[in-house]
DNA sequence: GCGCAGCGATACGTCAACGTTTCGTTCTGA
DNA sequence: TCAGAACGAAACGTTGACGTATCGCTGCGC
């Protein structure tokens, strides 16, 4: 068999890192930090992995929340909803957006930061295209609305108020943002 | 008279500081390299200014691009086009652009980042509120939009591709964002 | 219970950036 | 022209983080 404690220091570490990531940032981590977080000896941290960057992937991957809740018998527009509500909730508030201005800043900087950032982000977005697209082959939704872009548009709305501003997306508001995006009849 | 040594000197070196913050982003910038792209001596930048984020502060100010154009006499929908054809450029590439990751992350983890961050920001969110509830007023936007919730969702898909995906929103789809957001006669 | 592998503690060398200081040079205003 | 201010160049001490190495100890599998 293969020794417990190597599993056990994987993870305690890995949990770590995610929490150190969130409260001081891609630039701030620090292997030492880490350990002592962990309630390790940064020689082991070094025992599973080769650098920081690929003990920070690592972790993140591990860790970050999948924001696509399950949805049951909805119709389209609920659904959306729904979904838009969970991604403000965690992006509200959680670890994991304590992360996204650090993954951010590193995906502009590091090739490999920015490839999980993306990969991560394409989830989410996809998952809401398709219910979209769904929306309009249903009828539900106007077939004059691009799915990509009521995507950016919708996440957008929720990204840029914990990015850009002092005030976050209120997600009681989740409806109100599907109401204005999508339950239009363009006028033009 | 006060010594025009001083004034040439800061205003290189202030060039420099936010060229760097585009380069390698809030965490990466470093007093020397800033002094060698400004062609300077550390030695007289210190004399300027107390600290690095004194210097970046200071030039972030001096040199953020304010995203608002002059409007004309265009109807308040081909205002807001206008106004946000004018931000996805600045946004998809310009210096400024490439300092925004970093004032995110800086902002996250620094009050004063953080204060002139969301400062600048509510300089554009506020023209653009005010460009809509106009609109509302003067019978061009339905009176079921909220001006800051379609603020927020404008801004929001533009700043949202730049910052989570790998492409780009392109200027000539602000019409169609216009038209998605705004130009609508809600369902319910 | 034995041997080995993983761990903690700790010390070490390296390096990069900070911010300071010194000194000779050059530019400026009076 | 001349005193003083600003600057460039360079050296310096300090700090903090990196990543490495050593060495007992302890818990694991067999």
């Amino acid at each position: 068999m293969t020794d417990p404690r190597i599993e056990r220091s994987r993870e305690v570490i890995l949990r770590a890192a995610v929490q150190e990531l969130a409260a001081v940032g891609y630039g701030g981590v620090t292997i030492e930090s880490i350990a002592a977080r962990a309630g390790v000896a940064k020689s082991t941290i070094y025992r599973h992995w080769p650098d920081k960057l690929a003990l920070i992937a690592d972790a993140f991957e591990t860790f970050h929340e999948r924001m696509v809740p399950d949805l049951g018998e909805l119709s389209v527009l609920e659904s959306v909803a729904v979904l838009l509500r969970h991604v403000a909730e965690v992006v509200v508030d959680s670890t994991f957006s304590r992360c996204i201005p650090a993954l951010i800043e590193g995906a502009e900087r590091d090739p490999r930061v920015r490839e999980f950032h993306h990969r991560y982000s394409a989830e989410r977005r996809e998952a809401l295209i398709d219910l979209i697209a769904r929306g309009i082959r249903e009828g539900e939704i106007s077939a004059d609305v691009d799915p990509e872009l009521a995507t950016s548009t919708l996440l957008g709305a929720i990204f840029y108020r914990r990015l850009m501003t002092a005030s976050a997306f209120d997600p009681g508001q989740a409806g109100q943002l599907v109401d204005l995006v999508l339950s239009s009849a363009p006028a033009r």
